[in-house]
DNA sequence: TTGAAAGCGCTAACAG
DNA sequence: CTGTTAGCGCTTTCAA
């Protein structure tokens, strides 16, 4: 910056006001300024902007998880509106660790970002504490239900199971099973299983069997615990999932042991990812609107100055898949 | 930090090595310093040891797009090193726009970060420059084929194209066509079609037609392109797609068109993503290792300071799909 | 409308 | 092993 000053024969601050297109800037001296600034090709640096500011061009997001189709789509929401402000993610991964997201946490706030996007509603103890002290905007995405820290975006977990039960009762079911991994992690699921028995139960038809497994959610996984629950429960008429990738391996555990979906067996999973409408059978499925998350929990972020915290529900659809 | 310093009796640079674990700390200074900082729950300032390092934990990571599963692996496969390091990616997309991209590399590169990771090997002009002006390690990912700025991960996408072509080729294929979309962005695809033709033609069967839309590409493109290419040149028995989201679309026109895949017609697509392995028949592809990608890319940026520039050539397979 | 001075929080270099 | 000094590049006062 030195260099431009001097090149255009000005001092340091009008440099730094031209460039941040502060008011009351005559154009000359804006022009000046410029074309020194060009013809070094002299860039501000950000960091000592941020030092002095204690404020940057940002966001600290954190996610559980990469290999998710439904973050790397809530991501994608996130930057297409980060992308048109200037503005930019720094990515920070919990892995589904409550110790690691804080340390992540923590360290994206040693960044002084303008804002943070967190998943899920469930932040003790220090975090808050460490997200009011920066006074920076908070949006938690995925859950509505709860007590957020600022703003919030989502779907009620509850409404969706309730959906979910509605759904497969009107469908006939009436010996439904159920089934979780990875001990319910994360907190959400559970709410939505308990929401799930409760309104069976309403209905007269209440949860015949579940498993929980214990390892991490996948087509494998779920396919075991298909194959195990059908065996625990051989009355079961339909299965509800935790999410897609568990529904996925019981659909291919039908398909292989010739199981008839839906009529022998219905199968509904969660979050309505792209590969259950490409299966031979199309998955029926809760469908999340995970995109639309994340640009509305970045224009939250970014609205959230004039308009203050809000809670937005984006509602839930059942997918017009075959196997329920 | 001052708080700290004088809550613990010491100065600030003691409190500075402390935390940075430097060497040559008595346990009884480290001691008295973590206690001062746990009781006042303080965190580093990054942004301030950035500017004095002129150095950071950040990485810039310059991807294409969020919205296509291929650099979300990609992405998955960079956090996965990272994270256990303790650095973060700072996300830029240039949505395929080389201007957005200089724009955003430049942003991302006035925070300092201690490295970064670009998409392609198309990087003219001032971009090397501002790079190599603050002498951090770089690293091209995708594509090896050309001359790299610094170290190179991907694979040689005219081995890919002469792969598809010999594999094509011994299954008897003879009347073989290709469809491309969006004008052929990124150029690596140009550089296939290019090198799967040149084979083709080695091999006595040279290309019977092509189509090349303007339009993004997509299951819908891809299903409209193989229409028309089948309309245009009906002797056709086996299309090279430049993606599995034009395969798939020329699958789903296949299919409901009552052509017989692979008797009929085969269907080779490229990078071999996920959902392609789920369709009611199951896409053949060329698989690129895209989170080892990834995951190579962050050890080589990592690993460049002792080792230097290198390049690294993963390879492809042909998956074990049914279309071809 | 422009400039001069001071300091954001941290750490390299140099004592001691 | 610990401390003092100075300055990273920018921007917020305050003055002119």
């Amino acid at each position: 910056m030195k260099d431009v000053a001097s090149l255009a024969g000005v001092s340091e601050i009008s440099v730094s006001r031209v460039m941040r297109n502060a008011p009351n800037i005559s154009k000359k001296l804006r022009d000046r300024v410029m074309e020194a600034a060009n013809s070094l090709s002299y860039t501000p640096n950000r960091v000592a902007g941020a030092l002095k500011n204690q404020s940057s061009n940002l966001v600290a997001v954190v996610l559980p998880s990469m290999s998710n189709e439904v973050f790397s789509s809530v991501l994608d929401g996130i930057e297409s509106v980060l992308n048109d402000q200037g503005l930019h993610a720094v990515l920070g991964l919990s892995e589904y660790d409550t110790e690691r997201e804080l340390k992540v946490i923590r360290e994206l706030l040693s960044w002084s970002p303008m804002g943070i996007i967190l998943t899920g509603l469930h932040h003790q103890d220090p975090i808050p504490g460490m997200i009011e002290q920066l006074g920076i905007p908070v949006v938690q995405i995925m859950d509505i239900e709860g007590t957020p820290i600022g703003s919030a975006v989502g779907i009620s977990h509850s409404d969706a199971a309730i959906g979910a039960a509605d759904y497969l009762h009107d469908k006939g079911y009436r010996k439904i099973g159920y089934i979780g991994a990875w001990s319910e992690k994360p907190e959400r699921s559970k709410a939505r299983r308990l929401a799930f028995e409760a309104r069976l139960s309403d209905l007269g038809t209440p949860l015949v069997a579940s498993i929980i497994s214990e390892e991490r959610s996948s087509a494998t996984v779920g396919s075991q615990s298909t194959a195990a629950l059908l065996q625990q429960a051989p009355e079961i008429d339909c299965i509800f999932y935790a999410n897609d990738d568990l529904a996925l391996g019981g659909l291919f555990h039908a398909l292989s042991a010739g199981i008839n979906v839906p009529g022998e067996l219905g199968l509904l999973g969660f979050n309505g990812i792209e590969i259950g409408k490409a299966t031979p059978i199309p998955l029926s499925s809760i469908e999340t609107p995970r995109f639309e998350m994340g640009r509305e929990a970045a224009k939250l972020l970014l609205s959230s100055k004039e308009n203050g915290n809000r809670i937005k529900d984006l509602s839930f659809k059942i997918s017009g898949g075959k196997t329920a």
